[in-house]
DNA sequence: GAGTGGTCTAGACCACCAA
DNA sequence: TGGTGGTCTAGACCACTCT
């Protein structure tokens, strides 16, 4: 048996995704959906927690109950490029920024992945990708140090450098420094942003985040960097192109 | 400010992230945090269901709010295979079940993803890979029509045929058939389950699904095969290599 | 049977937003 | 200013699990 709240937002998912309620309308409110079914507010509430998890809806307060836009994808991500890309829909309205960059000690896992002894120096970055007014892809990267000092070295380019507003193709600057990045293996899990994450990027509730680790090496299976991308899960999508061995 | 909610959701997720209240363990009963804060049953139950929602804990009936393993991966998803693979740890406990697998008509979108005719004959295939007693991954698959037609042909195997327990390797099918399979496009996405994965999946609050779509083409580019692959987030990950362009 | 979380009610006050 | 959703209270009954 079915309960009241499940009832409720059975009939309400279904008229969401047949159309009843298109995206960017709204909701009946919450005193007629009380009167309609004749329950207690937060019996109804719960029912519109439960879509609200589910990603459906958006209420917001003064408003109204919002049905979201399904798969807004805005966001492409190619493995092949150093940076996510953006799809050809972005238009102008994007942009990266450098919150953090900086030399510091690799702790224990950074170590592990880059494959150097813990302490040793490693060029932290974090940047924040924006579409329109939005974050929607929080981007930290951990260079090797010996690598970021030969790209200083060659190219005068400082990786620690977070002024820089258009910043170079790391890779370019990688295979000027003499190390050319032959191979990334990436890893994508999904998972609940925290609430930092949450508030960062202005996610509404029920969206999760697709998150990408990444290593990349040259021809000697040295790592060069290694990256995590965190993204807004209805904003991105990771794109792959793979050769099939035969 | 924060409400009161918020203070006590933050206070448990700080106990559960630095080990005071470590996986596996169980909260303090609602009765127990309605007293320590002084607060009202459902205020309690907010907080708790905020933390329920981003994955962290899973409140079990006649049990206790038990505080999830953090980063359990068990399914590794390698997109040069054709079916998943387990990873090394998977033991004997996995398994693929075939529910469904029978020619129809082909709709709009497979139609597009498959470069046929709308209408046209492809095999669906919907099969459940299991890990233990769980349901972990669902994958759906639809194959060209001829491409399916071939292989009967060559190699007396029935992609409609869902008794077969250990189904052989759909790639080497496809190359006895003459379709070699050479490259694949994937593009992966997140979201929160609906409730029918959910249940199908058994899964708890707070966990969203990987969502990977697949097309495998043949050296001409024709596409041989498409796949959906909805993945339960907290146990499956997808892992790519790709070389770097020079 | 005792304790757990799950659901539900009937009120209340608040912050937010649009007209 | 009136309507929206957000939070909160103090009760109640239920299903479930363990001992």
């Amino acid at each position: 048996m079915w309960t009241k709240y499940e009832k409720i937002a059975r009939e309400l998912r279904e008229r969401i995704t047949n159309g009843t309620y298109p995206p960017g309308s709204t909701l009946p409110p919450i005193p007629e959906l009380i009167a309609t079914y004749g329950v207690a507010r937060e019996t109804v509430r719960n029912a519109i927690s439960a879509l609200a998890n589910e990603g459906l809806i958006t209420p917001k307060a003064g408003v109204g109950t919002i049905v979201r836009d399904t798969g807004v994808v805005t966001l492409h991500s190619k493995p092949t490029d150093p940076h996510p890309v953006w799809d050809s829909t972005a238009g102008t309205d994007s942009k990266t920024i450098t919150i953090e960059a900086n030399s510091e000690a690799a702790n224990m896992e950074i170590a592990e992945l880059l494959g150097v002894a813990i302490g040793d120096t490693v060029v932290k970055r974090l940047r924040h990708y924006y579409k329109g007014k939005d974050v929607v892809l929080l981007h930290e990267q951990w260079i090797n140090g010996g690598v970021a000092g030969l790209i200083l070295e060659r190219t005068s380019y400082d990786c620690t450098d977070k002024t820089t507003k258009q910043p170079s193709d790391l890779y370019s600057l990688m295979r000027e420094a003499g190390h050319i990045p032959s191979q990334t293996t990436e890893v994508v899990t999904t998972r609940m942003p925290d609430p930092e994450e949450k508030e960062t990027m202005n996610m509404p509730p029920g969206i999760p985040v697709l998150v990408t680790l990444r290593v990349t090496r040259d021809g000697q299976q040295k790592a060069l960097e290694t990256s995590s991308f965190v993204a807004c899960g209805d904003r991105a999508e990771q794109t792959y192109t793979v050769q099939i061995p035969t």
